[in-house]
DNA sequence: CTGAAAGCGCTTACAG
DNA sequence: CTGAAAGCGCTTACAG
């Protein structure tokens, strides 16, 4: 059996209420400092651990946050998230109660029950990619989106740089002496992503005084280990000496299509990717400069909005989701132009 | 504010107790059939959703199972121990609590504290790798361990079948009809599981009636993106037509190796992987031959060890971790040998 | 300053 | 068959 406070008190000699105070660092006036220590020392010596749910019924509290995923709990990408949080969340004192929803209406709905059994009043909606989300019914007030925002932002959220990073890659390459730079994108319609994406390429160009041209931009199916006729097209027809791409997945398509038409990377051409997935990045030969998904500080900025109320008041106000930046990994993908026609 | 049972039971007319049993489905013989729909109707309009904590509080018992992981939570490879877990744990109405401990001895305290609290007496404690395990003190007696196992042996364990998933790489490639297929192993002193590929590759030669060839096995450093003295000294010396890697990272390096050599694969080279990580077996040119290692199987196997007592009591009585076989996906880097040779 | 008492919302053994 | 009562282990407002 697992000792009560009233096992304590009665060892001590002391009333519960006090060993209630002082174990909870709530002892103002209560109990001189001799008894406090009695009081801690028998605590560790019965092995006591307070109830959790004694103090929650009687509180109507808990100290857990809810985190609700489309399927991002099970999706290696994102990991990282849940990561970053729990270990936000200890800093609390809170704890991580996941729920995995796979998308299912009839899921989600057990989930917000399961939440309300436990009368979580903090909780974190992760989406697994980012984009806009029809929050289910009955979620608590205190409430956050990571990784896509609501229809009508009415709610906290915060997603990816992903004009930003784009921006930081085409700098790169323009900065390495790159004028003709491609843009190989996923399909707009299919990805939030891919628009913003997009945005930050002709941004980048446009501030570096680079005119954009329409031949540079290619879309691509994005299958693995297909021959892909996106890429072979940007090659052909609009010679560029660096592809910036939606993703890894897409730069190692890139490398795969630069093999067979004998370019090196990057002496012939540089290629960066977008999500920094380490397996892949850094796995490909030559290693791929890539843009990283701030999927740590989302998962870090969820905890603090819903659990650190001067973080809270504190947060810019202006509409919209809270951007995170994503900054460029530079690895060995990109170089200088035709660095290869030199001696 | 949640309605409360009591609020169910005073709109029906009937006691808390009656509400209580009728919606457990313990209402033997309560109420009847009308009165029973009218309780269900009633906490359905009201949105009634039983307080878990007063329940647990009540019952000492509480619906979930505690996860606690080195680092598995946070891992990519092993995302889907979680997600089995997690289904398995819904259908007993289960719920998942995660804690990650990232090794460290402190926060192993702390998680079985937090295990403590919440009154948790199932747990399953996740590896991140094949691996002896030194548990904490304080878990619960309803234990299991997965991907791992303890020093004595005195918890309930699975493992993946290392050596099985060899077994079935090598009969693949003797029935494509290769003989001189070649291991290139891990340190076998830094993962126990290359102790145990080995003896599967062993194994699966001699049943074929095939020597060892010492030449034939090699270590590799497996770091991602560097040449491997290894995979060239294999390649080289022992004129393999088939390799078994330990892992896909590796693997990969053998197709660059073989790339640089001008060795197609499959058909100069057949190329087997570990651990079937989609982003890399996929993503490779020609898709990556490769054993998945059992993942979900491990994730539900522990849930139901844990929470059904019929699967517990008919399970093997066998010493040693159970063994979750390690099936061979079959990809196009295995071909028949020299099939670049003939017309 | 400290203890006794009430009460959080359930479940269950028991009295009627 | 059903309701009233007790009690799980806390926390807190209150009386002394």
């Amino acid at each position: 059996m697992q000792p009560t406070l009233r096992d304590v008190a009665d060892k001590v000699g002391v009333s519960a209420a006090t060993v209630s105070m002082v174990l909870r660092g709530r002892a103002d006036g209560r109990a001189s400092a001799e008894t406090q220590a009695r009081i801690r020392d028998t605590a560790r010596e019965l092995n006591y651990v307070s109830n959790g749910h004694a103090a929650s019924l009687r509180t109507k509290k808990t100290p857990t946050v809810g985190f609700i995923s489309d399927r991002i709990a099970t999706t290696p990408h994102a990991v990282e998230i849940i990561r970053a949080a729990s270990e936000a969340a200890r800093t609390f004192e809170h704890t991580l109660l996941m729920v995995n929803t796979g998308e299912l209406p009839s899921t989600e709905l057990t989930a917000v029950r399961e939440l309300r059994r436990d009368g979580i009043e903090s909780v974190i909606y992760a989406s697994m990619q980012h984009r806009r989300v029809t929050l289910p019914e009955g979620l608590p007030e205190n409430l956050v989106i990571v990784d896509g925002f609501a229809d009508d932002h009415a709610v906290p959220a915060t997603v990816p740089d992903e004009a930003g990073g784009v921006v930081a890659a085409v700098h790169h390459l323009v900065d390495l002496g790159h004028r003709r730079i491609g843009f190989l994108n996923e399909d707009p319609a299919r990805a939030i992503a891919a628009e913003l994406r997009l945005e930050g390429y002709r941004k980048a160009l446009e501030e570096r005084g680079i005119a954009v041209d329409p031949d540079l931009i290619e879309e691509s199916r994005n299958e693995p280990g297909v021959s892909d006729a996106g890429v072979a097209k940007l090659l052909e027809r609009a010679r560029p000496t660096a592809i910036v791409c939606f993703n890894d997945e897409m730069a190692t398509g890139v490398y795969r299509e630069a093999g067979r038409r004998g370019l090196s990377i990057p002496e012939d051409l540089s290629v960066v990717g977008f999500d920094n997935l380490e397996l892949v990045a850094t796995l490909v030969d030559p290693p791929l400069t890539t843009v990283r998904l701030p999927h740590a500080e989302m998962g870090e900025w969820a905890i603090r909005m819903l659990l650190d109320e001067r973080y809270r008041d504190s947060a810019t106000t202006a509409p919209g989701p809270v951007l995170q930046p994503a900054p460029l990994v530079i690895r060995s993908s990109t170089g200088p132009p035709g660095a290869s026609m030199r001696p």
